[in-house]
DNA sequence: GTTAGGG
DNA sequence: CCCTAAC
């Protein structure tokens, strides 16, 4: 079992939200997403558990009174999935009324202390927390506990759970929950006016991802009740954001041009999402500015403020409420058989790690990381009255540590990294270089097929294979050279765990020095193909290797060709053989009089009558 | 989505 | 490695 904490469960760069990673595929495949099963959300639960988000129980078969799917759009959702719009903040069905009151009470006390404002959607059998107990899990499918000592596997219920990170939910005032009117919400909100259990039923306004107007407006009308304001929490949820929208908002004018166009030429297009399909990719984007940061980070700032600061240009304030930190993500890889206590062990010790390590505090400005600490608020744009500017904040494990045992270098036992690093197919992860061959094949080439083959989509992808049916482009054989078929060793085998380095949010990527193999690997497809190409490049040495884009072996051999300029004294980092740099320079020149002739060429010719 | 080039 | 313009 592969458990992912979601808890960064909001946009995160440009990284997919988190969720359990059967969910994920299930989703990519289009399948129902009550797919995934009650281990996994027991498991998913657990986690947030851990962090402390989690609180309230819920058992919504207890709420008679309480608005139910009825006018949600139900069958619009696949089977069993209960959208994930909807909270539940109710009580056991053993819990009387009094108690029930007086624990929601507190809890809404208690969550309106918290940090992390997180709340599950929940599959009316699904799975929840003690109230009392805060962190005490209940898993169940009929309200049976699944206690400390019980194999999970018999946590299986027959009917589907699905629980996903609620987009929002409401925390009343110390008069416990409230449910705002109707009227705040549309005109298909089913929800009473008020109840002492507050369920939240979405509507188009409130969802976490829409498009400004809307979400700004339900934001700033959040109802008050006896004068106190309800808060509303966005937790965004942008895979369904997107989904229901994509669904329902069809003439999303100003939607879809977000989407398309907020970060149409971006970067993060070409790097940071690579790993995310296309289409949510769009979604993820379209999602950042309206809900993220708005979600995250609530500017305050009261009349009086604005008028001392616009009458003066001292003692400027800006007050900010944190209504959410993006914590690190975490893997988990635990046997199917392991009980509930050593899976609670397990989370526990793997938040302890990262935790003990120190964390410290990152802020993200429109999803971007504000590095310079000595900046003034001013200076960053924080200190504007921007209020539909980003501002998020992340806890980080220190970037100066060592990475977390559980992650590349150290990996528990438990990891399924721990063996893929030492043993794919039986070959180490950094392999000999035959540098002796005319051409530098690699001497694991015979185990190309093998490699390839074994390429785990779990993991960071191995290198594939220089096919060798790869055509040479032999009409316009234009090649340097013509090279054997050859294989490239899997130098970088990244276990899934590295991508947990993707927590840090708005960062640049981790750094990945190439390895002479690649580079090899790389002026072999560059003598071939030619600078210029490098989506062929990518495609024929560096197919499956998603770390790398086309843009990176790009700027490598921007690199490459300004290393092979100078003097070996001023080079840096792993030292690339000479005779390889010295294929750099020849490649280089050759292809630069390509080009030249090409243009000679094409200009001889527009000279022709 | 790709490519080129500056930072 | 990041970012953007241009295509």
């Amino acid at each position: 079992m592969v458990l992912h904490n979601s808890l960064d469960y909001g946009f995160n760069g440009y990284q997919m939200p988190s969720m359990p990673r059967a969910t994920r595929s299930a989703r990519r495949k289009g399948a129902s997403r009550s797919k995934v099963d009650d281990k996994q959300m027991y498991a998913f639960n657990l986690l947030a558990s851990v962090a402390g988000n989690l609180l309230l129980e819920r058992n919504p078969t207890t709420l008679s009174d309480t608005p139910t799917l009825k006018g949600h759009d139900q069958d619009k959702y696949p089977s069993g999935f209960f959208p994930d719009v909807i909270s539940y903040a109710t009580m056991n069905t053993s819990t009387s009324k009094g108690v029930a009151e007086t624990l929601t009470k507190q809890k809404a006390i208690e969550m309106k202390n918290l940090v992390n404002d997180v709340d599950f959607a929940t599959h009316p059998k699904s799975c929840g927390h003690n109230l009392d107990g805060g962190n005490k899990i209940t898993v169940n499918d009929k309200s049976e506990k699944v206690m400390s000592g019980t194999d999970m596997a018999t946590c299986r219920s027959s009917d589907p759970v699905v629980c996903d990170w609620n987009p929002h939910m409401w925390i009343g005032s110390e008069n416990g929950f409230k449910v705002p009117s109707s009227k705040d919400h549309g005109p298909q909100h089913p929800c009473p006016t008020t109840q002492e259990v507050g369920v939240r039923n979405d509507d188009n306004s409130s969802f976490g991802c829409i498009y400004p107007t809307t979400s700004r407006n339900s934001f700033r009308k959040a109802p008050c009740i006896r004068g106190h304001r309800i808060r509303k929490i966005l937790a965004s949820k942008n895979w369904n954001v997107a989904t229901k929208y994509g669904a329902e908002r069809p003439k999303t004018g100003g939607y879809k041009r977000k989407f398309n166009f907020s970060r149409r030429n971006s970067y993060k297009n070409q790097r940071s999402q690579m790993n995310i399909p296309f289409k949510k990719r769009k979604l993820f984007d379209g999602c950042f500015r309206d809900c993220n940061g708005r979600s995250i980070v609530e500017k305050i700032s009261d009349s009086n403020e604005i008028g001392r600061e616009s009458s003066g240009h001292q003692n400027s304030r800006v007050k900010l409420r944190i209504k959410s930190f993006r914590v690190p993500e975490l893997f988990i890889e635990i046997p199917e058989t392991a009980t509930v206590s050593s899976l609670k062990r397990t989370v526990m010790e793997a938040v302890s790690t990262t935790i003990g390590r120190g964390i410290h505090v990152g802020v993200l400005l429109r999803g971007k990381k504000v590095r310079d600490d000595n900046k003034t608020l001013i200076q960053t744009g924080i200190s504007h009255d921007n209020q539909d500017e980003c501002l998020g904040f992340t806890l980080e494990p220190h970037s100066s540590k060592a990475p977390s045992s559980f992650c590349h270098g150290e990996p528990p036992p438990t990891f399924r990294c721990s063996s893929t690093l030492e043993t794919i197919n039986g070959y180490p992860p950094n392999p000999t270089v035959d540098h002796s061959g005319n051409n530098s094949a690699l001497l694991f080439e015979t185990h190309a097929a093998k490699l390839s083959n074994s390429t785990d989509t779990a993991y960071e992808p191995a290198p594939s294979l220089v096919n060798t049916a790869v055509e040479e482009r032999s009409s316009d054989s234009k090649a340097l050279v013509t090279l054997p078929a050859m294989a490239v060793e899997t130098l970088t085998v990244v276990p899934v765990c590295q991508k947990s380095k993707q927590y840090e949010v708005g960062h640049r990527r981790m750094r990945r020095p190439f390895s002479v193999t690649e580079v090899e690997a790389l002026v072999h497809a560059v003598e071939t193909l030619g600078p210029g190409r490098w989506r062929d490049v990518k495609l024929r040495a560096f197919d499956n290797v998603k770390h790398r884009t086309y843009v990176d072996l790009k700027d490598k051999w921007k690199t490459l060709v300004h290393t092979a300029k100078i003097s070996p004294r001023q080079r840096r980092g792993e030292q690339v053989p000479q005779q390889l740099l010295e294929r750099v320079l020849t490649a280089h020149a050759y292809w630069s009089q390509q080009q030249h002739i090409k243009h000679d060429t094409q200009k001889t010719c527009l000279l022709l009558p």
